[in-house]
DNA sequence: AATGAATGAGCTTTCATTCAT
DNA sequence: AATGAATGAAAGCTCATTCAT
């Protein structure tokens, strides 16, 4: 028998807005302070509530730190999945997801440590939140593949690529990171990461192969 | 009688072997645990020493936190240059840099744990570190484009450009890490990363979107 | 079905009786200890409670320290003050508070180590509680003075008088202190010390040695 | 045999100088520092010994610091000894020994605080020290009154005053003592010690208000 | 005898977790 | 279910004392 409806949370709906408030309020703490930092009595006060509520929807505090970076994650993939949305072709996907990367960063300034701590700190979660991201990733450059977009590279090539792809992404946050957390990427960046794709960077007429000696000489 | 000096120790030395022993369980410790699971306990247990001996030779925990990265940063650094070294052209020299990289990891497990997680435990190392071999990349990368070995990229992509490229070498290792925190690179992620820097991923027949002809023209 | 009050204790009644109960663990250990040797886990093991319970009430080990000596330095006043209460004219104030003091030791045998170590660890409260004495005490003096009671000094004077007069019983309590703890003070000590602020010890005759009559008849 | 004499130091010489260093050292850390900070590694710092020389000259901290107040407090007596030496009465002499305890104060600034404290840290030296001046002191009053100079008190009130009176002076080197750990005295606190001992605080003729003239009497 | 490093007990403090209300 | 105090293990660090040289 419903309750009148609007005047009246039900019981689950009330307990879901506690575990959720936990769960902005953990995200909120990691972000600003780190994992290490973020205590149970700091996540509970910013969530205004007891600490010992804490426990009532969470076994422990790695359980809410496991539960971060897939959460959020999820999120990121949703934002980056729809900015890329109707894009044609390889490399307007590639560069409306790498630039989407970072308009979700923007949003949501406490996710880039939230996930790089993760490594260290819920290595399973981290773990998982790689995979999906690459295993995303490289169906969609298989389909690139696929259709003569990119390089007929080895399967095994394309996992690698994907990796130090996301790895781009990942340090290019950090490296244009400023001190309040908040990343600014200039345009060159984006440049170069396109660049890179496309043609790389080793000049047309240099390469390995049988070069003009005088150029190859010495560059210490 | 005077000592004949190579029977005993002296002291000096001894004090110089028992802050290596220090030094290399923290080392291990970290590679091992964590920073964060790096108690002076566990440091001295593993050095064989009292807990009190390690405020001998080091005022805090950070202390010997801070000095991590820098002496294996350069031991890295020199095993790097010294694999380089004799290296011709742009395209040796990066391969060969990138697979002593990994050679590196391979001699130096914990290596790459102490690398990653000083970002947030020894934060000042860190960026010293990076600051490094950041600064050593865009020398040489400078110097290939002076030689014209490289495409002529402005200054402000070279720096994302390096970025990226140690963004690689890191996620990589991450990737092929085993359990036992041991890293075995397959050559596929050679030929990809030289792939990447050498065409990049783009077909040269292209994309959908019409570019400059001449530009599309050579990779490979 | 509410509870009655009486028989349940609230729970900020059983915070208070905990906080309570650690004050005068503490207390006493510094009592019989001192304050360098009491410690922590002394003052909760006295007052049977987990170390870590003591940070729920104090945010430091100096905190509880510098609490002591105002609370109990309270209650010896309001005791002084009520014993000396009815007393009339100076000499009788004098001697009901001086005796005071002491019958104030045997109800709290504790307090005088607390009090005097207070000087080197617990310096601010220890100042704050002798300016409160000292500050009563003045006042009284100068109303005696005033009233003709006691000899027209000068203010900087009475202050040196005040000092001396805590000072004698300090060193009274002391000197008759008991390797238990407990002082009992012998009445030939009031004899001396009312003796000593009725007339002094100079005999009215002088001594033997003759001395002119001029100098010797009022000082100054 | 002995060696040349003037160049060459004994062994037992040397041994005793550096005793010496210690002991100097430890009062002057004490003096500054208090016991509690008088760690034995800043003690042999300041006498420029490595710490484990200590533990040649003495069995431990505590010994040391049991020595410091009996070795001090003898040069102390033997200053005002000098100082009262040749006084003529009761009165001169007191006022003498009173002031050359402060004339020592200046001499050796950080007695006071060795003194002050000893009674915690050095608690068996303290007792001995009083015991040391308060003997003399009692054999002093004593002779007063045989001499007739003091007022016939009974043995056990000599032992109070003297007491009190070395009260006075502790309690007055502390009031007056400045932040660098300097004692000025000021003219109006000699007078004050003095018109108590001479006359006592009680006017002659009694307060201005009207009291039972039974009482106002003679006290006792 | 002098040295100074090694030792380890002990300190204060933090905090994840438990539990009585 | 919500509370918030109680718990106690563990941390980093200090320092009197010991001991090999």
């Amino acid at each position: 028998m419903k309750r009148t409806g609007v005047a009246r949370k039900s019981r689950v709906q009330k307990s879901e807005e506690i575990r959720e408030a936990l769960f902005q309020a953990a995200a909120e703490v990691v972000g600003e302070c780190g994992y290490a930092e973020a205590s149970i009595s700091r996540i509970t006060q910013r969530a205004d509530l007891a600490q010992g509520t804490f426990y009532n929807y969470f076994t422990s505090r790695q359980e809410i730190f496991d539960e971060l970076l897939p959460v959020l994650g999820a999120k990121m993939m949703a934002h980056i999945r729809q900015q890329a949305n109707g894009a044609v072709g390889y490399r307007e996907k590639e560069e409306r997801s790498f630039r989407a990367f970072f308009s979700f960063l923007k949003r949501m300034p406490y996710f880039l440590r939230i996930l790089n701590e993760a490594e260290f700190f819920a290595p399973v979660a981290h773990r998982q939140h790689f995979h999906n991201i690459s295993s995303g990733y490289t169906r969609f450059m298989k389909k690139a593949r696929a259709a003569g977009e990119i390089t007929a590279v080895s399967d095994e090539e394309i996992e690698a690529l994907v990796y130090m792809l996301i790895a781009a992404r990942g340090y290019l946050a950090l490296r244009y990171m400023k001190p309040d957390g908040s990343v600014e990427l200039p345009e060159e960046a984006v440049t170069a990461y396109m660049r890179l794709l496309s043609h790389g960077l080793v000049s047309p007429q240099g390469g390995d192969v049988p070069v003009d000696p005088s150029q190859e000489r010495e560059p210490r």
